[in-house]
RNA sequence: GCGGCAAUAGUUCAGUUGGUAGAACAUUAGCUUCCCAAGCUAAGGGUCAAGGGUUCGAAUCCCUUUUGCCGCUCCA
């Protein structure tokens, strides 16, 4: 293993070790790709979104938030095109174990059939597989595949395994609605919450072209392979924006947001070559611009958000399956029109990641006397960590908890604090280094005399006499 | 989904030719009153991932399943 991957390792066991990620309902062995937040996982977690939804509604003035409801109308998915390209049937060949999408096999087929100049056959070929596709009869389906021989690329042979339909969505059922509406899905993503409610925002808030809808939530994706510990997951939180705009001006906008977005993540202290951006040549049905910014995990250059120039796909189409006019009226050129939209669009736990990965360090420390020492510690920002300060009396006597105590409970209504007296002032300094606090302060008898306090600072270890009633706002301070 | 490797305490791991479970660290309760862990005393914690099989006897051998990491594949 490369030290790459042995640092993933440790990340994953700390994670654990220390109640930042659980494995989902593990006394029962686990759920695939399902994760479960702990008491600083989840601090943490909420310490990221709040930073986001601040810096992108309270630091703009033209974006405001929603909070959508992950069951929707299922034409909703319909009209995003999730229904028709996030499902296809598909075959495995059992010598090779490689994996076709059978409309793909069949239409490959069928253009054979057309170079041989056997263009009827060809046609008929097509067509009966559209009937098939559309009734979903994959039985024939599969005979069709042997009646005409079709065989895999690498192996050569018709020997295939029965078509199953991969459907990325989650689907369950609703009472008391019609027959055919009573199946809907778990939102694949968080966006189109904001696409259906755009006239309602824009019209509640007044607000004007350009403008931005944020929204933090869950989606759900019934991944065919997930992995990599919390980074791709079954079910997992977006932190989405789409950016309304005229048409027109989708590329100098794309351009904003891409260095915005950036400039989010440079502000928290990672450095910039752990960034990348990543253009995408092959683009989604609904875009006409997109590039990933991508962060060097311990597993390679990975995406962490999306910026996608989404046109005006999603709006015309809710505007034809709804029959609903979606259109803005703009006062500046005295014209309607269907917006364009810029999407930003970041995962919540792969941002959680980031900043675990970043953070996590096994540190060796030179002591004075010249023997070598190791601490486990977490560099977080300190607006992120999940307890800004632990409030630690030096001995459990001559009054020292009184005096923590009164400062833990004039802190604590500010910020999270931690408090402790038990084990040797070492060893208390070190477990908050693993959890990634940022300050600890120690009540000593000096305190009583002269109401000073030692600050302990985790990255660098050192120590500073200031005055006790200064530590609330000094704190304060750091981490806002 | 295919292939490879793996799963023993909270974590990292040991466990002999098959003979009823161990260490270190961590945790908890005391002692120690100490400004950067690993001093002292004690305690708790494991159906050895689950199920089945072989055997007098399985953590150990076999099968199935689950879960994880890696490589392919996939990622609208």
């Amino acid at each position: 293993m490369t030290t790459n991957e042995n640092n993933f390792q440790a990340i994953i066991s700390h994670a654990k070790e220390y109640g930042f990620v659980f494995q989902s309902s593990e006394i029962y062995d686990g759920l695939s790709a399902v994760y479960d937040y702990g008491p600083y996982g989840s601090e943490l977690k909420k310490n990221i979104k709040d930073y986001w939804w601040r810096s992108m509604t309270q630091f703009h003035e033209n974006i405001v938030g929603i909070d959508a409801a992950i069951f929707m109308h299922p034409t909703t998915w319909k009209a995003s095109g999730h229904v028709d390209n996030f499902s296809d049937p598909m075959i495995d060949n059992k010598d090779s174990n490689k994996r076709y999408r059978v409309d793909h096999l069949i239409e490959g087929y069928a253009e054979e059939l057309t170079a041989q100049g056997k263009e009827k056959e060809s046609e008929e070929l097509i067509t009966e597989m559209d009937r098939l596709l559309a009734a979903e009869d994959f039985t024939a389906l599969k005979k069709l595949l042997e009646q005409h021989k079709i065989s895999c690329a690498v192996s050569g042979t018709c020997n295939w395994t029965d078509i199953r339909q991969f459907n990325l969505m989650f689907s369950t059922q609703v009472g008391s609605v019609t027959e055919e509406s009573d199946t809907i899905y778990l939102r694949p993503e968080t966006a189109q919450g904001i696409f259906v409610n755009f006239l309602n925002v824009q019209k509640t808030a007044r607000m004007k072209i350009p403008f931005g809808i944020a929204q933090i939530g869950k989606a759900f994706r019934n991944e065919i392979v997930a992995r990599q510990f919390i980074f791709r997951m079954r079910e997992f939180e977006q932190m989405e924006m789409q950016f309304f705009i005229r048409p027109g001006t989708q590329a100098q906008w794309f351009e904003y947001w891409k260095k915005t977005r950036l400039d989010w993540h440079l502000s928290l202290g990672i450095p910039a070559d752990k960034y990348r951006y990543h253009n995408h040549v092959k683009l989604a049905h609904y875009a006409d611009a997109a590039l990933d910014i991508e962060y060097e995990f311990p597993f390679g250059f990975k995406e962490v958000e999306g910026i996608h120039s989404r046109t005006d796909f999603d709006l015309k189409s809710h505007q034809a399956y709804s029959g609903k006019k979606m259109q803005y009226f703009d006062n500046e050129i005295n014209q309607n029109y269907i917006p364009y939209v810029i999407e930003t669009s970041i995962g919540l736990d792969r941002m959680f990641l980031l900043i675990m990965s970043h953070a996590y360090e096994e540190e060796t420390i030179t002591k004075e006397d010249g023997s070598t020492d190791s601490r486990s510690v977490l560099h977080f920002p300190a607006l992120l960590a999940p307890v800004k300060l632990a409030v630690l009396p030096l001995t459990k006597k001559d009054g020292l908890p009184e005096i923590a105590r009164d400062l833990m409970n004039d802190c604590k209504t500010a910020f999270r604090c931690f408090y402790e007296e038990k084990d040797a002032i070492g060893k208390r300094y070190r477990r908050q280094d693993a959890i990634g606090t940022p300050f600890c302060v120690t009540i000593d008898h000096q305190t009583k005399e002269d109401q000073t306090v030692t600050i302990r600072y985790r990255d660098s270890m050192k120590q500073e006499r200031v005055p006790l009633d200064k530590v609330k706002q000094l704190v304060q301070q750091a981490v806002a």
